[in-house]
DNA sequence: GCATGATAAATGAC
DNA sequence: GTCATTTATCATGC
């Protein structure tokens, strides 16, 4: 899988991270992030404890509900359902190599 | 179950501990040799995870932290790209 | 007081 | 949909 921010780069010329500018116009640059509010969280978090997959219906009712538009709720639970695997697949390589005082 | 993950899950940023200094040596090393192109394969992920003594996610954590700080501000980085370009040139004479 | 590692929103490739 | 990222924010180290 090829970095996405490289992937239209047909020659090696050009510093690092020249694609950057050419992403977006003047007009559309990326949404700042906006961290979510404890309400907003407990909200999400509870739907989410109910069903990891939502439909339309069901999303668009979350997001009147606390305040977000759709699309913003649905990438909620994507990144949600990735913190899960996450957590999942944590407990298997590190049980617990915890209060390891190592110096350098 | 899920609140114990969950904390358990949350600890892990509360506890960090800064990457020994060979680590980062060895970190820095692959980022300024591929300073064009600073986005390592899988594989690369495995093996310097292996030679660091971390995890592929915390490799992955350490290149997304270092590409967007080090665009951020070229200038700071400026001395530490020199060092690492003068030690990876040095070993291609020996 | 910033440097640093990990996580939380947001994007885009596929 | 997943998933590797970008970006900002968080929590800690020193």
């Amino acid at each position: 899988h090829t970095s996405p921010y490289h992937y239209h780069h047909g020659g090696l010329t050009g510093p690092p991270f020249s694609t950057d500018v050419a992403r977006h116009g003047v007009l559309n640059q990326r949404r700042r992030r906006r961290p979510y509010t404890k309400f907003q969280l407990a909200e999400l978090e509870r739907e989410f404890t109910a069903n990891e997959f939502i439909s339309r219906e069901m999303r668009e009712e979350i997001a009147t509900r606390v305040g977000l538009n759709d699309r913003q709720v649905k990438i909620w639970f994507q990144n949600r359902r990735m913190k899960k695997k996450r957590m999942l697949h944590r407990g298997e390589h590190s049980i617990e190599e915890d209060e390891h005082v190592g110096l350098n | 179950a899920v609140m114990i993950l969950r904390s358990r899950f949350l600890d892990a940023r509360r506890k960090r501990r800064n990457f020994s200094k060979q680590a980062t040596e060895v970190l820095n090393e692959y980022f300024y040799s591929h300073l064009s192109n600073p986005y390592p394969s899988e594989e690369a992920k495995e093996e310097l995870a292996r030679k660091c003594t971390i995890t592929v996610s915390q490799v992955s954590n350490w290149f997304g932290n270092k590409r967007i700080r080090y665009k951020k501000n070229i200038g700071k980085f400026q001395e530490e790209a020199n060092l690492y370009a003068a030690k990876t040139a040095q070993a291609a004479v020996s």
